[in-house]
DNA sequence: ATTAGTTAGTTCCTTTTTGAAACTAACTGA
DNA sequence: TCAGTTAGTTTCAAAAAGGAACTAACTAAT
């Protein structure tokens, strides 16, 4: 099966992977959100090809993840920014740097710290459920069957656990 | 650059795209969340080749996010279960999907639901600061040098914002 | 004692995607 | 006019993925 086909299963995940699954990808909209906006901006700190980085770029501008906006004329000079739909992803980037943090980091501890300006510390992701806001471990979730399932298609694996 | 070289830097998010940052990975964890312990459970579900499949677990196995269980003698065979690393993974996976349920979903809605077995209620997850337990958004956030970063380094892009 | 079935892979070969480096276009500023 | 900037595209070899068949080590049925 070809990921062309695996984005049209009736799974957020494989949907979200067809946009964002892939390494470079992830890197560049880590950069983004460190305020990286332009063509060679991103060249010069991911080391990625030239290549790759145009095909990435149109990839995230085509699903609205980034948007051109000119900051110059004469030449014409574009650069990229977040969209609402982009800055959504916050969360999943910072999910993934805790995981790192976490399980991934050596002797020294984390690279990078997150500051939350609202209340002025350093923080980690903590993931609540809207509706009591008790944090939620992957043992305190059933997985149910929604409205935009389809009929005999394969999620979920098990009906209660 | 290659990724064998982007994930020595010290950049949580690197360190764990060098586990996961794979869309097969992904979506074999995914299964493994929903109960898929083996070889050919995956491979029916996911439509991947065996080749790649053999492959990610054997990465999964190597980086302890996965191990392998015997569940017969005569002749041995093992089933892939989530690690408490692996499980530790579940945030990842969780805001993922969420982001598709939002951004991704056809007009029936998301195909899944998540029930929060302590409260009983279909919930989505909320990103809260681990201080003040207040909800975090990727504007709320400033980022820090911290003790494994390393001088000359690349991240970040910017001291303040 | 064969024969078919199960499970978990491996091998082989073709197609696609990367990676590295050079080249292009449309300017500016000295 | 000549070097520099910015944002790409082109070319081509090397690596990774996709597809299908093959292997190994059994069990259960005929």
């Amino acid at each position: 099966m070809r990921w062309e086909d695996l984005d049209q299963q009736p799974c957020s995940l494989a949907r979200t992977l067809s946009v964002i699954g892939d390494r470079w990808t992830l890197m560049i909209l880590r950069d983004c959100f460190l305020g990286v906006r332009r063509f060679d901006g991103f060249e010069q700190r991911l080391g990625i090809t030239r290549h790759l980085l145009a095909d990435r770029l149109k990839k995230l501008v085509e699903h609205g993840v980034l948007q051109r906006v000119p900051y110059q004329q004469r030449p014409l000079r574009e650069e990229y920014r977040l969209t609402e739909k982009g800055l959504d992803l916050h969360p999943v980037l910072l999910t993934l740097v805790s995981w790192g943090d976490r399980h991934m980091a050596d002797q020294r501890g984390a690279p990078i710290r997150h500051v939350h300006k609202t209340c002025g510390q350093v923080m980690r992701p903590v993931l609540v459920c809207s509706e009591c806001a008790e944090p939620v471990g992957a043992r305190d979730i059933r997985v149910e069957v929604g409205e935009g399932w389809e009929e005999g298609s394969i999620l979920p694996a098990r009906a209660a656990d």
